[in-house]
DNA sequence: ACCTGAACACCGTTCAAGT
DNA sequence: ACCTGAACACCGTTCAAGT
């Protein structure tokens, strides 16, 4: 556990900053980004940036850190209801995560089973809601045994972009979905 | 259609060198390889290997050329014997392609749907087959009819490494090819 | 026709000096 | 404690000179 101290105000605009730019640029690059750009974009040396972010994959980690508690937070709530496509309205949801990014859903994919990665530690929350929810439709009987969670996470965040909607869904997560079924 | 008039002696030697050392080094680095070294490695100059291969791309294309050629024979044979489960054992054969090199599943299944990409070229052989394969599994009424193949063939190159048996084979095909009945 | 390697450009990363 | 930007390293790419 790092200690928390607050950072100096000057710190805290640059990180807040830094983030901004972080998040314009993945939008544009992917996991890819130019990282000496974001430096340039948030105003800042880049020394700075190295500080803040010893990794592109902690900055990216970062900026996706929101969209995976609101994640881990759906999960909780359909767990509470009892809802019975619980996993199939999560998957939805889940499937859009790395959308608004180009090569994002690689890397999410990469990343998930990989313990060492920056990204890892931000998708905890979401991993142990997740778990919860397929272990229930699991022991409920409408989704197959066979299957781990994370992994599960992993094939789906592989989904090309290719083959998306433009609302961001992928046209062949309903196959996948199908084949989850005993 | 290029003239393809004989290469030199010279050239074709070191044609033959790149190509060894490019296999070698897509096995290691996969996608991401190390251009300039495939110089090095071959024992050329750099200005050699831009002159044969005019980027990374091209390079991995004349790589996979043959096993993308093999798995159209493949599937043009499954067509003739008539075998009610071709499609399905066509694709674990195509599961494995990228499997011995590191990140080349999501390069691949990339190009498979974009025609200005260098490895596109090299794959239209076994895009024709393959789409005859599942048009007859789909009149036959075996597969869903909302599938277009070469998408199929996209998602399932995306599979992710991280969720793969010892042989290569992805322990996910199965969930997905259960998904493809109609 | 083809090959070579110097030269250039770009980007990532580190670190000494500064506030 | 934190910031800056010069300096270094690495790699990709081009191209003038050579066979």
């Amino acid at each position: 556990m790092t200690s928390q101290r607050p950072l100096r105000v000057d710190a805290q605009r640059n990180r807040s900053a830094l983030l901004n730019a972080g998040a314009q640029l993945v939008a544009i690059y992917g996991a890819e980004l130019p990282f000496e750009e974001v430096a340039r974009a948030a105003g800042v040396g880049k020394g700075t940036l190295y500080r803040h972010f010893a990794t592109r994959d902690h900055l990216i980690a970062a900026v996706l850190r929101e969209r995976f508690d609101g994640l881990a937070a759906e999960a909780n709530e359909l767990l509470d209801s009892g809802n019975a496509h619980a996993v199939e309205t999560w998957l939805r949801s889940f499937d859009r995560v790395p959308t608004p990014f180009r090569g994002l859903g690689a890397m999410l994919s990469a990343a998930l089973v990989d313990d060492a990665s920056a990204v890892s530690a931000a998708c905890i929350p979401m991993k142990v809601a997740f778990s919860r929810l397929l272990g229930r439709a699991q022991r409920d009987g409408t989704v197959r045994t066979n299957l781990h969670p994370v992994e599960l996470l992993s094939v789906v965040a592989a989904l090309p972009e290719s083959v998306r909607n433009d609302d961001g869904s992928s046209r062949y997560l309903d196959v996948l979905l199908r084949g989850l079924r005993p």
